[in-house]
This record gives C-alpha cells, sequence and structure tokens, in this order.
DNA sequence: ACGGAGATCGCCAACGTTTTCATGCATTCT
DNA sequence: AGAATGCATGAAAACGTTGGCGATCTCCGT
C-alpha cells in the first residue's frame, strides 16, 4: 500500500541500507547518490515507517501530555505550548485529560508510557507517593509541581504573590482574603505558603478561606464567606474561581473594586474579557509548555545528565479594573443574601 | 528492558503464538492454558508492543484529532469528547492545533495520517477541495463542516437559529443582526444562511454585519457597527463574538438587555460566568465529538459501507439574561463612544 | 479398529526499518 | 610493490508481534 524503503532503493538503484543512510546519516554515503536517493524518495513521496523504527530504535517520537481537565482555560494554553515546540522538533503529542481525577492519571500514564519517549504531567493530581512510583519508568517532566529529583517547569508563585500583595498594600489594603483550591494541589499549598510569606512581611492580615473546586461554582461557592470574613481585598486560587466571586459579589449588590477588591491568578484569556476586567497574576502558560519540552527533549538526549533540572519561570501582575483602593469604612456591610439573576450556572 | 512476549511465553511453558491467541482469541485455547498465560501475563506486567502489533497488522490503535484553535473554548470541549470515547475504545489521540492555518493543517494532516488509523478534523479551515485531496488518503471524519461523500458529525444549525430567532421575534424584536466570521469558515456560512432563511420566514429584518475573526477582539471591533445599523437585537457568529459586543456594549454604556439584545452561538462555558449571563444556541459541543469518534471507529471496522454517514445533532437555545424584550423606542441612540475603561484586551 | 473431524498448540515467515559486519575498491604510506 | 588505510556500499540480523500452516492428540462414528 505505502511506499517503504524497498521501493525507493529499487527505484533509486541502490540497497535499503544506502536509502536508509543517506536519509538519516547523510556523511555517511556519496554526495552523487545520496542526493539521487533523496529525490527519488521525495518524488515517490516516501516517508519512513515510524513504527518500524521505533520497534528498533526504541523510540517513538511521540510525547505524552497528561492534564487534568481541559475545560480549565489554564491548560489549554499550555497545551498549546506544548504543541508548538514537540512539532518543531518532530514529535507528535498524545493528549490526555484526566478529568481531575487521579486514578485515572496513574493508568494513563502506565498506557501511555509504553507509546511515547517521555512524559509531561500538567498539574497532576496525584500524591508525592503516587508520583515517585512512575517516576524511573518513564523519562517525565512535571509542570507546575515540584518534586525532589524530579525535572519540573514551575512559574514563581512567590514573586507573582508578592506582585499581588504589593499591589493591594499599596492601594491601602490590611487585610486580605484568600480562597483556597484543592487541598491536594500543590499549586494551592505553593500559593497558599506565599500569600502567608508575603503578606506577613507586608504588614497585611491574611484571612485563609474555605478550600474549594478550581472552578467557576468553587468561586461562587466561596463568596459570601469571603463577604462574612470582613476583609477588602481578596486573592483567588485561580482566575475561575475569582469569576465564580465576581459573578456573587455582583449579584449580592457589592461593588468590585468599590467595596471589594478582587484578584486571580493565570491570566486566562477569559479574565480581561468580563466586567469589570480582572486583575490577576499571568503565568507563563505557554511558556511553560515549550520549556517543558525542552526539558523532556534534552533529558532524552542525555539521560544520565542533569538528574533533576528546575525551571522557574517569571510571573506578571496584570492591574486590570477588578482593584482599586480600599474602601474608607474597611468592613462593607453587604445586604442580605437575596435569591438574584445568578444565570443559569454552567452547561447543561 | 521491557517484558516482551517471549518472556510470558517462557514462563508460562507455552509458545510465544499461544501468547498472543490466549491474548487476542481466547476462542482458540484451551481454558486451562489460557489462564494460566493470562495469569503470568498479568504477573509479569505485559502489555503487547503496539508499534510491533502496528507493524503486522496496519493498525495503530492511535487516532488523530486537529482543531484550529485552542483557545477558543469550543474546541477544548470537542476535544474532551473525543478523548473520552477514544480512550474507552482503548484508543489513544494525537492532538494538533493548526492555530487557525490551513496550510499548517494540510502539513499535519500528511504528518500525521502515517501514525494514526483515522483522522478527525475540527472545524477545518482548509477549502473543498484541499480537502478532497485528504480524502481517500486516510480514513477521515469531519466535525462541524459537511462535504459531498465525506462522513461528518454536524450541529442542526437551522434548527438552533430557529430557536434563537423565534425566541428574539417572541420578544418583540423585528429588526435583529447578524455579526458574521470568517468568510471561509463553512460554519459562518451555514450560520449566515439559515440566519436569513429563518428570519424572513418569521417577518424579521435580518442586518449582515461585517465579518469579523471568531474571537473576542471581532466582537469589540464589530459593536459599533452594531449600533449604528439601528437594530434590537444582535445574533453573533459565536460565543467569544458575543463576549466583545457585550464588553464593548458596556463601555459605550449601553444596556443590555434593555437596548440590545445580545445573543451567541456555542454556549462555552464562560457564557454562564459574564455578567450579563449570555443567552446562547448550544451546540453538542462533547457529544459531537464523541459521535465523530463512533462514526470513525465504524468507519474503521468496515470501509466499505456507508461511504457518507452523516450525523446531525440537536441544538439546545439557553436562555439567560441578556436577551430581554425589545425596547419602545426600536433604535437606541447611544452616547458617543468615550475612552472607557475597556480592561486590557486580551493575555500578553 | 480405522479414518476423519475437531481441538490445541508450535514453527516460521513476515511487517519496515536500523544497524552491525563484511566486502570491494581506490588511495596512500613505507 | 606490497600492505595498510579509508570510503562507499551491500547483506543480513534484529526489534516484538501476528497469522498461516502444519503437527499432534483426542474423540466419535462406522
Amino acid at each position: 500500500m505505502a511506499v517503504t524503503i524497498k521501493d525507493v532503493a529499487r527505484a533509486a538503484g541502490v540497497s535499503a541500507s544506502t536509502v536508509t543512510r543517506a536519509l538519516t546519516m547523510p556523511a555517511l554515503v556519496h554526495p552523487e547518490t545520496r542526493d539521487r536517493v533523496r529525490r527519488t524518495a521525495a518524488s515517490l513521496g516516501y516517508h519512513p515507517n515510524r513504527a518500524a523504527r521505533g520497534l528498533i530504535t526504541g523510540r517513538t517520537g511521540n510525547l505524552g501530555l497528561l492534564v487534568p481537565d481541559l475545560g480549565n482555560p489554564f491548560f489549554p494554553s499550555v497545551v498549546k505550548g506544548v504543541q508548538a515546540r514537540a512539532h518543531e522538533a518532530d514529535y507528535a503529542v498524545f493528549l490526555a485529560d484526566t478529568d481531575e481525577d487521579s486514578a485515572a492519571e496513574i493508568g494513563l500514564v502506565r498506557k501511555l508510557s509504553q507509546q511515547v519517549d517521555g512524559l509531561l504531567l500538567c498539574s497532576p493530581r496525584m500524591t508525592d507517593d503516587e508520583l515517585r512510583t512512575l517516576v524511573g519508568d518513564t523519562p517525565l517532566v512535571l509542570v507546575n509541581r515540584r518534586l525532589a529529583r524530579v525535572p519540573s517547569v514551575i512559574p514563581e508563585f512567590l514573586d507573582g504573590m508578592r506582585q499581588a500583595v504589593s499591589h493591594l498594600t499599596a492601594l491601602g489594603h490590611r487585610r486580605i482574603g484568600y480562597v483556597a483550591g484543592p487541598r491536594s494541589s500543590w499549586a494551592n499549598r505553593e500559593r497558599a505558603r506565599s500569600a502567608r510569606t508575603v503578606s506577613a512581611a507586608a504588614g497585611a492580615e491574611l484571612v485563609e478561606i474555605g478550600s474549594v473546586a478550581p472552578q467557576f461554582e468553587g468561586g461562587v461557592a466561596a463568596a459570601d464567606q469571603v463577604l462574612a470574613a470582613g476583609v477588602t481585598a481578596v486573592i483567588a486560587y485561580n482566575d475561575l474561581v475569582a469569576l465564580g466571586l465576581l459573578n456573587r459579589f455582583t449579584a449580592r449588590g457589592v461593588s468590585v473594586p468599590g467595596d471589594l477588591s478582587v484578584l486571580g491568578f493565570d491570566d486566562i484569556p477569559l479574565a480581561a474579557m468580563v466586567h469589570p476586567a480582572l486583575t490577576t497574576v499571568a503565568l507563563p502558560k505557554e511558556q511553560s509548555g515549550r520549556a517543558a519540552v525542552d526539558l523532556l527533549l534534552q533529558l532524552l538526549a542525555d539521560p544520565d545528565r542533569s538528574p533533576a533540572a528546575r525551571r522557574e519561570l517569571p510571573t506578571q501582575l496584570m492591574v486590570r479594573a477588578s482593584t482599586g483602593p480600599a474602601p474608607v469604612h474597611p468592613a462593607p456591610k453587604p445586604a442580605p443574601a437575596e435569591s438574584a439573576p445568578l444565570g443559569s450556572a454552567g452547561p447543561p
């Protein structure tokens, strides 16, 4: 059916070995025959069968990428970065969405690991121990997660949080809320820790609120607790949660940023699309994807070097419309909750 | 390194062929040995090498999925559907983002087609002719695009548009705008055509406005034309465009839905998260992904049957807060454009 | 008791490629 | 001039799996 290396060999009047060499080790064949072989290969539309090649070389030319939830706009951005860099390097990428399920995650890793040269685990939900059982099995790079002796790409959370808190304290806020994400999330623990460290240093009081799903609904659910906490500003685990807060605040008639400032994390595209536009700490999403692929490729090229290369990428506070000066009456008295026009929440 | 079929064969005291049969054609081996083989295979952690299998069977067990832009929240939803169904059927999926570039699209199809059993093209940007050159090369299913004699999965655009227009005319709107998407997009042509057909039937006047990028910025750019067109309601090519409209209307002090009703297409998750929540025609996103995989799999199982199976999936109008009764003064006189707090537009 | 059918299983070729290893030949050194 | 080197190429083995073919054995009908 498809054109094989033998077809090319016959057409060019050489052996199969020469065809291979002409295409993958050009220095080893006579320039004249090399060109001839390449021309006939091109004219016949020959592409080496990757399965056959993989069988002998042990390399598939594929990368695997696992993300917890493509529905969270953060991840498609990372995926785009991974895609772009991988295709540049002539790798194809398997994508798997684990639906926030750490058990499924492990299963998928196992299934994918035999078909790829290396894996990228983006914000994996599994525990450190589970993660450790996977390491050594397959070359592997973590994105948005740190684990000793495992290569990873992470944003500078601490600095991002510092920018956020500095921005708020400069605006006069002294009592700041942090709406926590999933307890099992490494990123959440990291952000919470940074928030404590940074706000202590800045002389601001930090109120930690709940632990919610990293989604719009989580923010909606936490909003009333935020209001009850008597803070003048709130930092959300991520942008989706911040949008949930914003939505509920609007419904309850709380003015943002008049009564309360709201700050997110991630800078997903729609952060700039809502009203008021969301002030947020931009994480290097596509860049993380690219950097992770780079790390993985150099790990594949040279397996025993740099047992745990780690890259930290800079973050950037995007000041938009959801943050403003602290109100003069520090503890706003919101109207009692009404069953407000929330809009039917979420897709069917 | 890895455990091969020979290891299992030796450990179980049988030949390699028997191992294969025990695992893939259970009926052909004695129940006792079958169980023994399966147990030893499991205990050794044996998984057949898919490359080797693919070499001989000609099947890879992989599917390819091409999308134009993962940044548009519509596509991650489709991807999720594809993922889920493919994994159920024990297929892995290659994902490629073509960045709205039809040339890259063709190249990627060519590159992927040799590594997959079949391809899913989601809203392909290429022309009909380009598309035709690809068909026959590889089993292929179109999502969100119709082409004669090519299997496809599409939403019932006409009915969706009918629901949208009926909703608006019931609210008293008689002059309705349609903000068009990319001219090269089949989905756009289809929606525009449906809009004309349906509004004519409903006795409403349709004003077609521009042709914009299918993104937030496109909506922002079209908003002022919409206001100038003197319509009381506007249907956008998709939700992102609708959100762009909404944002610019808010900035110009136009009340939605007081002065103007806005209606989108797709029902991306954030349509319900903004304020006012967006009324929109929900397309079966995940379901399209699943249906496309189903179609592709049955095409692979039985190549010569049903040369052009086609599935049309129902749509559903989601009435939220961005549509309301037509204003009594049909042509609102908006305040002149001010340099309003739009929020920095889009990601860096 | 014999032939044949059916069940069960092993042998071996094949898939398309890469990679040693060996070969032929021209060139250069002593 | 003979040997040693280098280059360019071909032959063949190997990668892990599957599937056709045939061998063996059991069982049944006649």
